[in-house]
DNA sequence: GCGGTTTTGTCGCCTTGGCGACAACCCGTC
DNA sequence: GACGGGTTGTCGCCAAGGCGACAAAACCGC
């Protein structure tokens, strides 16, 4: 696994991220890092991809974007130095992002099985889900919030009730029941919307079954709001209401 | 430190969570666990505290927030067998968001050390550092979009000029100079703008002395973009923008 | 220097959605 | 079963900002 040039390690300790690793720890993630160089605007891995490498950018700059019915968002920018594609850390993992040379770069590759035992000396698995229940739930935020720039408020309730159901959700003969209460306002916070505007969308919802209401609790149809995140701005079962669409960028 | 009525390590064991700890495991963390009751509204944690717990949900659902001046945004929501308050896991770090229990709580708090201890078997400054690198870029991510919801073009671009000087910049007589060349797109993908609208907006900032260009490159001045995050819609040098101010809720 | 390409600057029109202001209403409590 | 606070439903007005369409610059490879 040390065919190519090669790494010095003396030079990725330089590197202000991994300065705390041991000299020892150094030369063996340089002898396992397998260099590569990427052209500027090439991908370095595609979103849906499955994750299985961990990279180190050693010189360069990438670009990480997330993207949404060819609505591109841009994610995030990683400099030398930095570690990413982390994603391959969690348990049987796609990735959520696509990342490609913002500039001409030079990357390490490694498993990180590799990694993890290098830089831990653990077994991935046992770290893998230890991430899982501690930074798991930051990673859902993190998707959960690229995936709302740019959509318009029903998508963002749409998603955030579907959120819920599979959270907190009880099946029901007509859909999923939610057991909590939550007021419009909860709602509205969580979707960073007016009260009023969540009220109406909500009414909405109920007009074209999308939910059903009980009293004042919900039972979801996550069929139909699954359709209404997937599809582009149409209508699901009534013609009614005009869809949205004021969210394409140019 | 197992005064309390304590916790019972094969009921820990029936939460999804955790299930895949050993029996072992299981049962040093329900001894370590400290129990605690917390009513409905009653806030877990402050955002602004340093972070040196961590803690495990056992019943209830909490909530956890981003307050930024007084616009309040719901992150997200904690069911049971959740652990949270996972900040204390990364080096010095302070609560990015506020805790409260969303209806009666119960839940165990531990010291990060010990918590890392048992489930890893790592010293918790290895453990920290290693998250850091890997995970760390989620978190600053995180922040950047809760940050972001209910702000204007304006403020979130600010921010992320920030956000880029701080990474790419270099000092300068003038400022903090931007290495690299961002076209107009880039930054409006990155804050989630139009073309058009990111381009008047970067004609306003250089009008007021926020920016200054250098043929097509920027130099950033970091005081009063950060004046212009902090401060509520108001005007820094020049009165002439009236400013912004859709976003508050009711 | 030249011509094509990329980037920037500007309009105007039009939708989304924030916000204030109430009225109606539900629901638990006394 | 009446009261009162929290919740929901609805309007109207208006600011923010998306989007198409171009023109003007700046940039780049030859």
């Amino acid at each position: 696994m040390s065919p190519k040039p090669g790494i010095d390690g003396k030079a990725l300790g330089r590197l202000p991220n991994l300065a705390w690793l041991s000299p020892d720890q150094l030369q063996g993630l340089a002898q396992s890092l397998v260099p590569q160089k990427i052209k500027r605007r090439d991908t370095i891995f595609f979103e849906g991809e499955s994750a299985n490498r961990v990279f180190v950018l050693l010189s360069g700059v990438a670009k990480l974007s997330f993207i949404h019915r060819d609505e591109r968002v841009l994610v995030g920018l990683v400099g030398p130095g930095e570690v990413f594609g982390v994603s391959s850390l969690l348990p049987h993992m796609t990735r959520p992002f696509r990342c490609d040379a913002f500039s001409d770069c030079t990357i390490g590759v490694v498993r990180p099985e590799t990694f993890v035992g290098l830089v831990l000396g653990v077994p991935l698995e046992r770290f893998s889900r230890t991430l899982e229940i501690t930074v798991g739930r930051w990673w859902m935020m993190l998707q959960r919030y690229t995936n709302f720039v740019g959509l318009s408020v029903r998508e963002r309730l749409a998603g955030a009730l579907l959120e819920l159901s599979a959270k907190f959700g009880v099946e029901d003969a007509r859909g999923t029941l939610l057991t909590l209460k939550f007021t419009h306002a909860d709602l509205a916070e969580l979707v960073g919307a007016s009260r009023q505007r969540t009220t109406e969308q909500l009414n909405e919802f109920e007009d074209e079954g999308i939910i059903i209401r009980d009293g004042r609790r919900v039972i979801i149809v996550p069929q139909q709001l699954r359709a209404l995140i997937e599809t582009p701005a149409n209508e699901t079962a009534r013609p009614a209401h005009d869809g949205v669409g004021q969210n394409r960028r140019n």
